[in-house]
DNA sequence: CTCGTTGCAAATCATTTGCAATGGA
DNA sequence: TCCATTGCAAATGATTTGCAACGAG
């Protein structure tokens, strides 16, 4: 029902995913569909460490290195996207829709928020045209404390 | 003309700053007035690196872990924000009022851009309030390529 | 005088890289 | 077969930490 052919907005499928990559030359090794698979079926925003434990179970001899090259990689046919916290391990967000993230600043949760067209009529059009900026990316975080952290009163 | 008192949104002065961590019961170092003095009058979003090498120049006796401890002091204060890159460095923010950033894939580059009432409009109040989020700040970056980056035909 | 701060060096932690071995196309 | 990809281990780079010496209050 949920899953999106390949140019939709949604989320991409592993068959999708794994048909680009052939497309652009690059080689399917178990490997690769193990991380791909993970973190498509991740409902989560996972570091690559995150996407690293959870593959390790099924394949023993699995590198890290491994998994950081393949986010990198669907990063760039833009089936991922990092999410820009900052706080220390990088994460990524398997939902290429228009959304926003409330971040919790104590638990790092990250919360989607979808949006539709608001999203882009919040870019400062004018201050773009005016710097001759290439826009590429709009990131909405709203920082502060979940539900659960804020219950449990955390910093 | 520029210089705010303490509450306002501009830019805190050393002065300011000092008072206020006397305040708090910090003791006021040399060094520590140096980063400060260093900090709020760049015009720019420095990392901690970078603060450090220009203090450095006037301070030989200077460690980095102190301009890193004086940085996290300072956004303790509310003085700095911490720029929600995610690159690889922290980036800290002396500007306090309500803006955002056009940030340069390229370079790296930080370009600010005054918002008003806006982006406070851009909150996704319902999201929030349904998910009882303690929302503290919104920071809303555009991803591209600087003018300098698109002359140069940059990534 | 006291305790918060400093400086230094070593420790951590995420991420990258060099390189030989391997297996997908 | 051939080269992209893997695994490993070592390198890198940002940030933190432990601890003795120091100096602001």
């Amino acid at each position: 029902v949920a899953g999106a052919a390949s140019g939709g907005g949604g989320r991409a499928t592993v068959d999708d995913v794994v048909r680009r990559l052939r497309q652009r030359g690059h080689r399917i090794t178990p490997q690769r569909v193990a991380v791909i698979r993970e973190f498509l079926g991740s409902a989560d925003h996972p570091s690559a460490e995150a996407v690293y434990r959870v593959v390790l179970l099924g394949y023993p001899m699995m590198a890290v290195s491994t998994v950081y090259s393949t986010l990198r990689l669907l990063v760039s046919l833009g089936v991922a996207a990092e999410v820009g916290l900052c706080a220390n391990e990088a994460r990524y967000d398997p939902n290429t829709t228009n959304h926003c993230h409330l971040v919790c600043k104590s638990c790092e949760a990250i919360i989607d928020v979808p949006m539709g067209e608001e999203l882009l009529g919040v870019v400062p059009t004018g201050a773009v045209a005016e710097q001759s900026f290439g826009a590429e990316r709009v990131m909405l975080e709203v920082i502060g404390l979940c539900a659960a952290c804020r219950a449990s009163g955390a910093p």
